[in-house]
DNA sequence: CGCAGGCCCTGGTAGC
DNA sequence: TGCTACCAGGGCCTGC
């Protein structure tokens, strides 16, 4: 699932293949990959003949191509989405959405997606920062990131940390696998209230998800599945580093206990019984839906 | 306004 | 073997 390290990662890969170059043709395979941009498939492919990327530039989990013209595509990965750089005599994969041709003779650029969750749109004037992601926060790999910014709104946050760190307007970037290993870094479970850590507590969590992220940035990123890959089709190796996400009943790398799951949001969350306890309410809650009327202790 | 929850979507897999 | 149910989950939308 791309997350900021995934997307970087990709965003490093366009910038080598693809700035610099000139727009042939555009063909939209699939609908839903352009349902954002509201005039259509054709529109989208007409408005692009022609112009050349400057410049790919990222926000969070947006990458964005600033084109000549000052316009940009804007694109978000989704959770299977992927940016392939191809030669063009390689017949299409079966989730081949949209493909951009070249005037050079160079790869082709493909946007696959087998989940459809992810899509491209045509921002006007948006090579700088597309207005439809002006409202996503800064993420902690921007020079303007300010850490105690966040800290300041995690204060005045109702409800639990994990759920902040989810939501992309308060920091961007961070999704369900690193906000796991931040937390279990920090020994914090995710339903601890927000506001109520300490500036401390909440400066070294925002150092744990800078860190974690950097790491797996470093390692490619992390492919927990075959979704994942780099611009040439490659997967990362981060999950061989991760500590908690994915290794449900496996030993807590700090103190063995058996990594837990819990649900979350209608997917999962991965934490350490032992180094991340549960808060007290929440622990009596849970006990009585799960084990029925039992007191915890 | 801020937060919680539902929905979108498909392929792989577990279970019967 | 073949079917069903479930799981992965980010962002957007709605409703309270």
């Amino acid at each position: 699932m791309p997350e900021l390290p995934e997307v970087e990662t990709v965003r490093l890969g366009l910038t080598e293949w693809v700035v610099g170059r000139k727009i042939k043709s555009v063909d939209v395979l699939h609908p839903r990959a352009v349902r954002r941009h509201a005039a259509g498939g054709a529109d989208f492919a007409a408005a692009l003949a022609g112009r050349t990327v400057t410049a790919v530039r990222r926000r969070g989990k947006y990458l964005w191509f600033a084109l000549d013209s000052g316009d940009a595509i804007l694109g978000h990965l989704g959770m299977s989405g992927q940016m392939l750089v191809v030669d063009r005599s390689r017949p299409p994969g079966p989730h081949l959405r949209v493909r951009f041709a070249f005037t050079d003779r160079g790869p082709e650029l493909r946007f696959v997606d087998q989940r459809t969750f992810g899509g491209l749109l045509l921002s006007p004037g948006g090579a700088d920062l597309p207005a439809e992601i002006a409202h996503i926060a800064l993420d902690p790999f921007d020079p303007k990131f300010d850490p105690a910014a966040v800290v300041a709104a995690l204060a005045r946050r109702r409800g639990g940390i994990k759920r902040a760190l989810l939501d992309q307007t308060l920091i961007s970037g961070i999704g369900n696998i690193y906000a796991d290993e931040a937390l279990w870094r920090s020994r914090l479970h995710g339903e601890r209230d927000a506001a109520a850590l300490s500036r401390r507590a909440a400066l070294g969590l925002l150092t744990n998800v800078s860190d974690v992220m950097a790491e797996a940035l470093r390692h490619g990123g992390t492919s927990f599945d075959a979704l994942y890959v780099n611009v040439n089709g490659e997967s990362g190796y981060f999950d061989r580093s991760l500590a908690v996400y994915g290794r449900e009943g496996e030993p807590c790398l700090r103190c063995g206990a058996a990594i837990r799951r819990e649900p979350f949001m209608n997917r999962s969350s991965y934490s350490c019984p032992r180094c991340q306890r549960r808060p007290r309410r929440m622990q009596g809650h849970l006990l009585n839906v799960s084990r029925g009327k039992r007191v915890p202790s």
